[in-house]
DNA sequence: AATGACGGTTCAAATAGTGAACCGCGTGGG
DNA sequence: CCCACGCGGTTCACTATTTGAACCGTCATT
């Protein structure tokens, strides 16, 4: 393991719930000797990626991230973007809507607007969700090159439920019914109890380079609503695509 | 020099003006071999603080960049509470009006409001401010500890105008009054032609966490347009000091 | 066809990373 | 009251990771 991804690590452990950490306790959390960590810590610090508290002398997440993630953020707006068009499907389906950014061979939620019902699926920023399993990811891989999707199912497909298509020709007929119809859709795929469909989000150069994608209880969900929902994310996903593209 | 700081370093490369960028270019930029810098950014590439644009071949920037901004300020929501205030503030003054958050002993930019005048000082998120020179600066160590402000000013004091004041006595002289009349006022103390005032952010355990400042072309202002734009900077940062004591 | 700049790879040499043992400190239980 | 424990932090001999000159194939330019 390089020393880099060490450091890096170190930085993937501190959470929602967990904002702050002491010493000894991400060493452990890490796999790493105190005296390793302490000094990656030290290194990230001195580039603002890691603050310590003065006072408690515990560990949390540096400014000079904020500041790295704006710089991206301006350079390819697709979350600030987006927002707004998540807000107006979320009040429109009256569920769950949330848009996730490709990277590194996996979908990472960006932002969520939760359904305002108590029954409702509940997502968390930053949660990586893989391609195949996920309605999402069917969506972006139906909008990916031929040979990304090739190359993306020849890996072993992990099941994360009993109902997981982990097949390859299953995979690829239902990227091809995605491909098709715009949207793609998903039972208990990644969830158990959970429906979703999803768009893809295309950047000005072809691209796919997110989704967003509706999240309901499995319950209120039949063939016509989500026949609905997925033509309405399909809307709302084109129209992100639209401004990503300079179209206000 | 550490691994971790030279792979650091490369993300700091990426600006924006120059978001994305070749694999040889980074290198020479960062002084690294050509070698030595990819294997760093595939590293990096491994935990999404990179990508790579996989037509062109040039890196940038990652996702999950983004995905740890957003955990640290779901933890430390300053710039998300702060951000209408400070629109406000603009609008109140006709000035540019920016945040600064503390980190590593100086101040980063967080967010700015141009004004709509077109003689207007421009700030650009992101950039780093020294704590002497600026009225940012002062306002900050005038809300720390003695301790804080001592250790800082025994360190020598870098000039970056004629104006900058880098004499220790007359330093602390700016802090005592900043302190008592609770915003601080900067005379082209970092860059020719600037005025600005500015008024600490303080945290409710009683740390200053960042600043508010209005910065205004020198011949805009005089002692008493200085004055209510230190006022209203105060009431701005106390506004902005109750939000994230939890007061709405 | 030759040139040069690009992204990417290799492997022996050299440098940076590692971790067991240590310090001083604060805290909570016996 | 004090002792044991866990904390953050430091040291230094040992070792594994990092380094970079030289390499390859590709592409655009001349």
């Amino acid at each position: 393991m390089s020393t880099v991804a060490k450091a890096v690590s170190l930085l993937e452990h501190f959470t929602l719930g967990e904002p702050e950490i002491g010493l000894s306790d991400i060493a452990r959390k890490a796999g790493l000797d105190k005296a390793t960590t302490r000094r990656l810590l030290v290194a990230l610090a001195g580039h603002r990626l890691i603050e310590q508290e003065p006072q408690s002398r515990r560990y949390r997440l540096g400014a000079g991230l904020s500041r790295l993630a704006r710089i991206r953020e301006a350079h390819f707006p697709f979350t600030r973007l987006a927002v707004p068009i998540v807000r107006e499907l979320a009040q429109e389906t009256g569920e769950t809507v949330h848009i996730s950014e490709f990277s590194a061979g996996a979908l990472l939620t960006a932002h969520v607007e939760l359904s305002a019902k108590a029954n409702r699926v509940n997502v968390d920023v930053g949660q990586v969700l893989p391609l195949h399993g996920t309605a999402s990811g069917i969506a972006f891989l139906a909008a990916s090159s031929d040979e990304a999707v090739k190359a993306y199912v020849e890996k072993p497909l992990q099941a994360f439920t009993q109902h997981t298509v982990t097949a390859r020709a299953k995979v690829l007929e239902a990227i091809r019914l995605a491909a098709a119809r715009g949207y793609s859709r998903s039972l208990q795929g990644y969830e158990e109890g959970v429906h979703s469909v999803a768009a893809a989000v295309i950047c000005p150069d072809g691209h796919p380079i997110g989704t967003i994608s509706v999240a309901s209880p499995i319950s209120r969900v039949d063939d016509a609503a989500a026949a609905a929902q997925g033509e309405a994310a399909c809307r709302a996903a084109r129209k992100i695509s639209a401004r990503l593209s300079g179209e206000a």
